[in-house]
DNA sequence: AGTCTGGGCTAACAACGTTAGCCTTGTCAA
DNA sequence: TTGACAAGGCTAACGTTGTTAGCCCAGACT
């Protein structure tokens, strides 16, 4: 995250480096105030409650998305297949975050305008605009990702050969 | 869930419902303790903590996948067609369980053997046993189905286009 | 000079998972 | 028949969590 000017923006990055390296079980309220030098209750001059700092952090996470997604489909040869390994990599090395932001319904109303689609907009364009495709593109990679961070695949399982056979078997659309 | 007879298999069966109809946040151990009318205490005399009560509904939900799949795709002339309908379907019917069981690392110690992989091998048939392609399968399909439960998709999004256009692309290979 | 307001604080609450320790009931051995 | 023991309830309590109420201080503006 960018440096943090506001304290609104230090508490963000304070629950974002919690969530980092403790998980989330580790971004309590009292643990988040802690790590900038004030008192749980003082949380709540800046944030309504505990869901709204948590879409605050997820914004974060999108506003990353974008900002990778786009670097790495632009003057690509193989737009998608540079996208599922920015996706991956990026997801993996957020694990935490990418399960927040994934996990449970989106409280779209706390989410900047536009935001999301700026997220999405790489992927759409690197399918060449079919949506279902698209869609069908962002679930594989979605759900390769999920099943990676929760521990699906076995021990054994080539999940490098798993990527490139779903995103070829699209590809070939 | 079948006759509960032991009181162990009284208290799943209680999680259970309470799983479905107030979600995850309803399954306290008091609440639970509840229903089948005794104190949260006492629940310990059956489950060590409240993770093996998870981990026993996690195995339950196994279970019915594993029947649901196996009928699904016996005797069908498209038989991963048949199991991504039965996959979204069971899914849809029971969101709560399908997130529980998906959605952080599996506690495979406290699982009986041999059930996931039961669970799992209606698709590697489907698929002719190649395993890379029945990683994307799966992978395609608890993806649109994790991203469904959670609304990630638009209201307008053609969502069984999505999965006939995933579907049809894996099955040409 | 007086008045807001932003942003800290302490104390406290209810709900949660969990533990300690007690008591009752049924089973089975001596 | 009696005594031990285990299974399985119970109450009381603890620490942690999100959150609220209410107080107070400093600076800005009228």
């Amino acid at each position: 995250m960018a440096e943090p000017r506001t304290r609104r923006e230090q508490i963000v990055s304070a629950a974002l480096d919690l969530l980092a390296d403790a998980g989330p079980d580790g971004v309590t309220m009292r643990a988040v105030a802690a790590r900038i030098g004030i008192k749980a209750p003082s949380l709540y001059k800046h944030f309504p409650d505990k869901d709204e700092l948590e879409t605050a952090l997820i914004a974060e996470g999108f506003r990353q998305m974008a900002a990778v997604f786009t670097t790495a489909v632009e003057g690509s040869p193989d737009p998608l297949g540079s996208l599922a390994t920015a996706y991956r990599r990026w997801a993996t090395e957020h694990p935490h975050l990418y399960r927040l932001m994934t996990h449970k319904p989106l409280r779209r109303d706390l989410l900047p305008e536009g935001l999301e689609a700026s997220a999405a907009l790489p992927l759409v364009r690197a399918v060449g605009g079919n949506p279902d495709l698209a869609r069908a593109a962002w679930a594989l990679a979605h759900g390769l990702t999920s099943l990676e961070l929760a521990n699906r695949f076995p021990p054994d399982a080539d999940i490098d050969a798993a990527w490139r056979t779903g995103i070829a078997a699209l590809q070939a659309r």
